[in-house]
RNA sequence: GCCGGAGUAGCUCAGCUGGCAGAGCGAAUCCUUCGUAAGGAUUAGGCCGAGGGUUCAAAUCCCUCCUCCGGCUCCA
């Protein structure tokens, strides 16, 4: 028999013979860990125990207390749910049922389902997993297979196309019922702590609208009925913040049916919230030596053919006649910026030109898939573009890193970072993917960041850094880019004089810190359950008159001390509990309440929308607090907090 | 675009086995002038998403379209 090496992740090698499980090496690390194996990770694959090895390749063990577990455990919660299924309705029709990020989903036809069979079939479930089956693989042969799934079109569709050329299959059995499934799975079904059905939904099978329809069913599975109550509060939480309900009730923004689909309007708040978001990376922009531009959201569509766009992204634009001639609404900036370039004559000397612009783009995405704002047919990019020397892309890559760095550090979002591949659909010969893709490289790992290869995910005109941040509920965005391109520069035919007084291509490079700022907007009114920062907030002040008499006091204050702050006076004749009650629903980071106490020594009493509260304040002494707040951008009120 | 669900007052929703269009919140007016998370009364507010059909009668049943929601695929 001959031996083969595994690595272990802590970098160790081991040399087992060749055949031997993922089991069998567990235990060759040490009784204890193969008692408690339970799947492994092969070259990165989720894997059965008693798989065997027969090359060199990557494990990981994973045991219960392994971040894999869980999917391992929810894939066994798919088949439980299966069973259920066809227990009750034994005409249901399997498909899939793969474990995904926050549960499981399995595929089903022939039977007609709603939620309201969501209670018969979790009880059902419950029933299976209180019985404690054992979870047996079985490998069968293929041709065995293919008799078992006789009328299973998909089944028989995996079986010879995944499985064709494998003599046997692994089918997974639990009290008697089968499925055909690559595994892994816990051992027994009392494995699974909680189970639940969440929704149902219509699935193409393989994704593809050509193929059949098929209802999928999502639920998920914990160890414990306790993480299950802490996943579904957190759902309950993401759906209280959802924006469009949030940007409804605080007035932010609204997509009327009159306007057309993916079309947002802002209203006041919204745009304030947004022009300081726009000042802020403008600023950002202005320091690093980038000059702003202007160009028009509708252009012949000469120049979407000299871009490429018009080849490539066609589909997605929304083309108009006008007097016989296309015209075509901009999908990009980068065009217009390059046409801006190529108006001047530019020395080695002018390099870096660095062009910025807020730019609306349009771009006509499936109408399935519009939502709120996250997915929309208008919306801004905080788009810049650097024509640069090839010798200067490591610089100016570093300082576009440093921007995006800052502005994801002001809202205190974690992020991660990708490197993006050339994709199918692109332009441009493989020694030119080849340079950009490896000089981006070479950046990240002189910054010495971890980052993933997203092989084919680069643009049509170029690979990319990707920053993917997390919000407050753990979800990940896509955000801040960076692309190389040595396509456009070649297509509109950029060039400066260098050194020698001869004509050269400058390299094009696309950043955006925020991306779009519909999804950036979005995404802080989730993260932050609509309580913006002050320096953020529409309205960052709101003075609460106790009584009527006090209104003129609350103006004076208003206009003599808080001038340069967007600071309202609560005027309605209410009580002063309703008063704090709406300025708390109305998310104001601070409120002042002032009585004939205040108005008599000059002072405010402080309460921030956490109910902290501080009074006989100096109105001198909040004014500058405030100053400090907002100029450094803190994510929280914290005067009354704070030190001073 | 495809599959499924939904569209009723500014907002959240009830009414839907056909028979006078409803509630809460919000708004306006009046009373109350109030000290830290919702004081009271009154009033206004509707092409029941749009168009067509069935019927003595349609918010309710049928058809077409529009929009939204949940998915699929795609993406900032």
């Amino acid at each position: 028999m001959s031996e083969i090496v595994v690595t272990l992740p802590d970098g160790s090698e081991l040399e087992v013979e060749a055949g031997a499980s993922v089991e069998d090496v567990a235990y060759e690390i040490g009784p204890g860990l193969g008692e408690d194996t339970v799947a492994g990770v092969v070259d990165g694959e989720l894997t059965d125990r008693v798989e065997p090895l027969y090359e060199d390749c990557e494990l990981v063990i994973v045991t219960e207390g392994s971040e894999e577990y869980l999917q391992v455990l929810r894939h066994s919660a798919a088949h439980v749910f299966a069973q259920a299924l066809q227990r009750r309705h034994p005409e249901a029709k399997l498909a899939i049922g793969p474990p995904t990020d926050d549960g499981f989903y399995y595929d089903v036809t022939g039977v007609d389902l709603s939620e309201d069979d969501f209670e018969e079939l979790e009880a059902e479930m419950r029933e299976i997993i209180a019985a404690d089956y054992d979870i047996e693989r079985v490998e069968r042969d293929r041709e065995e297979a293919l008799e078992i799934y006789a009328d299973n079109e998909y089944k028989r569709e995996i079986l010879e196309t995944e499985a064709e050329g494998e003599e046997t299959v692994s089918f997974y059995v639990q009290d008697g019922w089968q499925d055909l499934c690559r595994g892994p799975h816990v051992e027994s079904t009392g494995e699974i702590g909680a189970v639940k059905l969440l929704s149902i939904a219509a699935a193409y099978w393989r994704g593809d609208e050509e193929n059949d329809t098929l209802t999928r069913v999502y639920g998920t599975a914990f160890e414990s009925e306790s993480d299950l109550e802490t996943f579904l509060q957190r759902r309950e939480e993401a759906k209280k913040r959802d924006h469009r309900k949030l940007g409804t009730e605080l007035d932010l923004f609204s997509i009327p049916d009159v306007t057309g689909p993916g079309l947002p309007l802002y209203h006041p708040n919204g745009k304030t919230v947004l022009r300081e978001l726009e000042a802020f990376v403008d600023g950002l922009n202005d320091d690093q030596g980038y000059e702003f531009v202007e160009t028009p959201h509708l252009f012949r569509t000469e120049l979407w053919k000299q871009s490429g766009h018009y080849e490539n992204y066609v589909d997605d634009m929304f083309l108009l006649d006008v007097n016989d001639e296309e015209y075509g609404l901009k999908p990009m900036n980068c065009p217009g910026h390059a046409t801006i370039f190529n108006q001047g004559n530019w020395s080695y000397r002018d390099l870096p030109i660095r062009y910025a612009e807020n730019g609306k783009v349009y771009r006509k995405e499936q109408r399935g898939e519009l939502s709120g704002l996250s997915r929309v047919w208008a919306f801004t990019i905080d788009d810049g573009h650097l024509f640069i020397k090839p010798d200067s892309i490591e610089r100016e890559v570093n300082v576009i890193m440093e921007q995006i760095e800052e502005v994801l550090e002001t809202f205190d979002l974690e992020y991660e970072v990708a490197l993006a591949t050339r994709p199918e659909k692109s332009v441009g010969s493989d020694e030119i993917w080849e340079t950009a893709e490896s000089q981006l490289r070479d950046v990240l790992e002189a910054r010495g960041l971890d980052y993933d290869v997203e092989p084919g995910d680069g643009a049509f005109y170029g690979p990319k850094i990707d920053f993917a941040f997390e919000d407050a509920l753990g979800r990940s965005w896509d955000g801040p880019t960076v692309q190389l391109d040595f396509n456009m520069p070649e297509r509109f035919d950029l060039s400066y004089t260098g050194e020698d007084n001869e004509e050269h291509q400058p390299v094009m490079i696309h950043r955006a810190l925020y991306g779009s700022y519909e999804r950036f907007f979005m995404v802080l009114v989730e993260h932050f359950d609509g309580n913006f920062p002050t320096w953020l907030a529409p309205e960052q002040v709101r003075i609460l008159p106790v009584s009527d008499d006090n209104i003129g006091y609350a103006k004076q204050l208003k206009n003599r001390y808080l001038d340069d702050f967007r600071v309202e006076i609560e005027d309605r004749s209410w009580t002063v509990g309703k008063k704090i009650q709406t300025a708390h629903d109305d998310r104001v980071p601070y409120m002042l309440v002032v009585g004939d106490d205040e108005q008599e020594a000059g002072t405010v009493s402080v309460r921030d929308r956490f109910e902290n509260e501080r009074k006989d304040v100096d109105v001198g002494t909040f004014r500058n607090h405030l100053e400090n707040e907002i100029g450094e951008k803190h994510t929280e009120p914290d005067f009354v907090d704070g030190s001073e």
